[in-house]
DNA sequence: AAATAATGTGTCGTAAGTACATATTTGTTA
DNA sequence: TAACAAATATGTACTTACGACACATTATTT
């Protein structure tokens, strides 16, 4: 009796390991680029033919022994030879039959970086940066993830220096109000944004001026050393 | 030559396939209550060896054709019979031994629930609810998860109205009060507490006062419908 | 009827948010 | 070289939110 029981507990032990470790899990990054006073993201032709001419995010499998952080490490510094830039996980997507090839759930992120000073390695063709305004269709569930992965950047601008990544080292108080109009979709008033930036205590006057402009230029800031978010190792302020 | 690609190409996928589609999924969650005035969080007794004597979080493997939500309102209708509750995602956990029986990625969720109005089933033995400042030590990482998921729980408390399933559907400011003090571990101004709520606009005047107390009676309150938080049908506030 | 233990509300000072105007500096051009 | 164009830099007045705090009210208990 007590046999048959033990016999019957690991078979279905098996049986469930094999009904339940058959998932794969990948990570998608949501990579925001700036420039051109446009908020942008890095998009690659998807290379399945179920979503042939569209476009998808950067993601990849995660590998048996990589944890989940490390994934996105990893498809960041892959894509884009970046690797000391700040990743921020956002949310897991998991509806049954959103990857053709079988069941993955996808862990996505979102990353910021300055287009101008990050030139990609085109090596892989088709690796491109898209107006935000202009993304309407991706691969997979990829619109959904782009959109909440907006809209959780959005939550955080005003809250935490985060966007510094998408800027120069040095940057005019213009610059940023400019990014944050692009981020947050809003038109703000430039005294208001000023003393509202000032207020919170990011900044490092490095008393240096923009040059080459046809008008008067602006004092040049960059963020203060405990506020760079270079990578994880970085508490969240 | 061609062919000879064509074949390779065949076995990398079919390799990959097997290296990649072997890990679990799993949820967790987080199932606060609110009783006797102290905000307490539902565990069970793990049943691995490896965590004997330890309590979890409530969790299950995610099931081949389930998603992430359905997933979630599984495990909680499983252990406590409700399936009308709010649940949100609050992040995904994936260090690579966080498991003993394998990989397994977890998926936190957060619910909340009032304690007095649904009795848990409990035939589960050591099932029960735990004081949170009495938890200590957990089994697996959900230590980690019960502080990132009352973390998120904090944040989002003053922003949005997430907490009014923990009280009966009839309370006083008074209740309320007590629950924000014990989520967010301070002591509140009552006159300001009650300026900061009602300016929110969250709150029913039902015309009902408290019965059975040894001093004055408060106004009952209840949640407006279009803030009640059933279910993930429910928009976000 | 007095004491107790809550509820319910108001005020005042400070900090933050919003709308808005003027002076200043640089490069350009007539 | 003086006027102009275009942007920077800053200030003020009004309104709204926040925090500390005090007093009158109501139901129960003794």
């Amino acid at each position: 009796m007590e046999k048959t029981l033990q016999l019957k507990t690991a078979e279905i032990e098996k049986i469930s390991h094999l009904d339940y470790f058959n998932i794969a899990v990948s990570v998608d990054c949501v990579i925001f680029g700036y420039d051109d006073k446009e908020l942008k993201v890095l998009l690659i032709k998807s290379d399945l033919e179920e979503f042939a001419g569209l476009n998808s995010l950067l993601g990849d499998l995660v590998k048996p022994d990589e944890d989940l952080d490390t994934a996105s490490y990893r498809i960041l510094k892959e894509r884009t030879g970046l690797d000391d830039v700040y990743l921020e996980q956002v949310h897991a997507f998991g509806s049954i039959d959103r990857h053709p090839s079988g069941r993955v759930v996808t862990i996505a992120y979102y990353s910021l970086l300055d287009i101008k000073n990050h030139k990609l390695k085109l090596s892989h063709n088709e690796l491109h940066w898209h107006s935000l305004s202009e993304v309407k269709k991706l691969a997979f569930d990829h619109k959904k993830i782009l959109d909440t992965s907006l809209r959780c950047l959005q939550e955080q601008v005003m809250e935490h220096p985060v966007v510094f990544n998408l800027l120069p080292e040095k940057f005019s108080l213009r610059e940023l109000q400019e990014l944050y109009e692009s981020i947050l979709g809003v038109e703000l008033d430039r005294r208001n944004f000023r003393k509202k930036i000032t207020v919170k205590d990011w900044l490092l006057d490095i008393n240096e001026m923009e040059t080459n402009l046809s008008h008067r230029p602006g004092k040049l800031y960059s963020v203060k050393k405990q506020y760079q978010r270079k990578n994880k190792k970085m508490a969240t302020v």
